[in-house]
DNA sequence: GCCAACGTTGGC
DNA sequence: GCCAACGTTGGC
């Protein structure tokens, strides 16, 4: 199975890019996802090695800061069983668990953080499901060439 | 803070 | 299984 490419959404108020490397070995488990889509993607499709971008939303400017890498697959996200947790969900039960996280390490902080606008200003960008209508998913897939081009463009200011 | 676009829930 | 009501996401 080739190496795969992610993009994961976090809202820096909550868990930033710099979060993630201050973590210890810059790794931190992707918990609190409660989407069935993001769901799946985390516990079946993404693998050790994979490359993923993190991208801040709710933020001034939105953008995609940094990267990193898949270091642990999916296994269950332990905030579910945590009564008093945001993300604890009562009808979740240990033998048979709803939610999975990934474990993810921090790898490189873009120079240049590449904004949503920038992005949506790139033709090489345009099918990124960033782009796409109502897009509200938290964990998407993303084409090699795309996490490539957008490497690229964090190296130089606009 | 607004609101469009979703996803989920629950009555029927 | 439909669909209205509701809650959430996330750009602006």
């Amino acid at each position: 199975m080739p190496r795969r490419y992610w993009l994961l959404k976090t809202e820096p108020s909550v868990f930033s890019f710099d979060d993630l490397l201050r973590a210890p070995r810059k790794t931190s488990g992707w918990d609190g996802i409660r989407n069935y889509q993001a769901r799946n993607f985390l516990r079946d499709q993404m693998k050790k090695g994979d490359g993923v971008l993190i991208y801040h939303s709710s933020a001034e400017p939105t953008a995609v800061v940094g990267t990193a890498e898949v270091v642990r697959e999916g296994h269950p996200d332990p905030t579910q069983f945590e009564r008093g947790d945001d993300h604890y969900d009562p009808e979740s039960r240990p033998e048979d668990p709803r939610w999975f996280q990934v474990e993810v390490r921090a790898v490189e902080k873009l120079p240049h953080p590449v904004t949503l606008e920038r992005i949506k200003r790139t033709p090489a960008l345009a099918g990124m499901g960033l782009l796409r209508r109502g897009n509200r998913l938290s964990v998407q897939p993303v084409e090699e060439a795309e996490f490539h081009a957008i490497l690229k463009l964090g190296q130089t200011p606009e």
